[in-house]
DNA sequence: GAATTAATCAATGCATACATTATTTCGATC
DNA sequence: GATCGAAATAATGTATGCATTGATTAATTC
């Protein structure tokens, strides 16, 4: 262990600043539905809460407007974007089509052992979630595997926008999770997508995924529809 | 005229705040190129500039750095992001697809009369500009085209990634505006284009704009590579 | 003369103060 | 009792001050 730090693995990790982690906390608490869709928090509660002043608070509530996930109302605070079905209809149209493009560019960049086996060990941790009857475990790995994707790809502004339009869509999956049938045929549209992919079918992997998504896009839409949601 | 206000068509514009006029008008500097790509800019500087404190400029910062225009250096200011050949490569390949989403969306909604209109009147302005040799002219059209063409598929989201992405390439376009070639074929492009989509044929909307873009990217990246960047 | 270290300088990160302005409350009038 | 208006309240937008820390310069040693 360093003489400085106690915490992480990084050998130096920086202070950190206020701001960050300000945007990393309350990101946090946003995306894991701790803070309520529709609720409003005024910048004083928010400083009062995370232990600083309303300056980082601001800061990180202008950054958390930009990827989506709240709205800054000029009296009333920071207010928590609820996620509507027709938000929904639009996040999984972009998802839909830009992790397509990463498994077709990914595809042609002809990936060797190590990236495909990083994408199969997130499959297998699926499988053994889906064995182990853990769901919350098959949601990590199933996001984990879809950033890797999106990663191996190789567009750093593709992954960026992936992200932010995972985030925001990453609450409704939540509630929904427990709601949908197991997703042990999901598993399937994993292997044959790393399947084309190692074969170098550009074309055959673009095609898997956006069936693959699409469906995910209905089911959660029915799901949704079906029961409702808890939004304002 | 109101009597609160002299300048705008809306009859009751709000004061705007300080950040927002930091936002905009740091904006249309970064990519009109008036702040060269790669320089570095103090806040107290940037502050002076636009007669105002450091706070609303640090806002703005951050909000032009969640946009891609620039990067916050912790000692050394605001850095106004360059863009290198690999930068537009990721940035058409997303503009690309997310485009070609929005005509294939577009076509199936069965647009009428205004909204056809409304894509044609930026055509023929373009020729309109070709005519008067006026390129800047033609430019702004062209990006007026394709605006209109993504917000009429009514997905929002889709409209703002897609001018993060055209505001960082605009500043390479602008160089190469007059390196290309007479823009005239691109027209013939547009016009098939929009009678894909007043057919109501999305799969052909979808492959005459992916071919489009496909070729603007690829004439833009030879020019790029001809001509060198004078990026940092 | 080069390199290493100490001292100076400067820019930022953050807290805080204050003016502005939307909201709310209270009172008065109908 | 309801509605309108005015005063009070509260939250934000912005400026400013200060401590921290990275950068830069100077100085000293080999």
């Amino acid at each position: 262990m360093t003489a400085a730090s106690a915490d992480a693995a990084a050998p130096d990790a920086k202070p950190l600043s206020q701001t960050q982690r300000a945007i990393a906390l309350l990101r946090e608490m946003v995306i894991s539905n701790k803070l309520p869709p529709g609720s409003n928090h005024l910048e004083i509660e928010l400083a009062a809460l995370l232990g600083m002043s309303r300056t980082p608070i601001r800061e990180a509530a202008i950054v958390l407007e930009g990827q989506g996930l709240v709205e800054v109302k000029p009296r009333h605070g920071v207010r928590i974007l609820p996620i509507a079905p027709a938000d929904m209809e639009e996040i999984y149209s972009i998802l839909t089509e830009l992790e397509s493009l990463a498994a077709y560019n990914l595809a042609n960049t002809r990936p060797g052992d190590v990236e495909l086996s990083e994408l199969r060990q997130h499959i297998d941790e699926m499988d053994s979630a889906l064995a182990a009857d853990d769901r919350h475990r098959w949601a990590r790995a199933d996001d984990e595997f879809h950033r890797s994707l999106v990663r191996l790809a190789g567009n750093r502004r593709l992954e960026t926008v992936v992200t932010t339009y995972s985030d925001q869509a990453h609450r409704a999956r939540l509630l929904t999770l427990f709601m949908r049938p197991t997703p042990s045929a999901s598993n399937d549209d994993h292997r044959r997508l790393v399947d084309a992919i190692a074969a170098g079918d550009a074309e055959a992997a673009r095609a898997i995924h956006r069936a693959h998504r699409i469906d995910a896009k209905n089911m959660m839409l029915k799901l949704i529809a079906a029961h409702g949601f808890s939004s304002v």
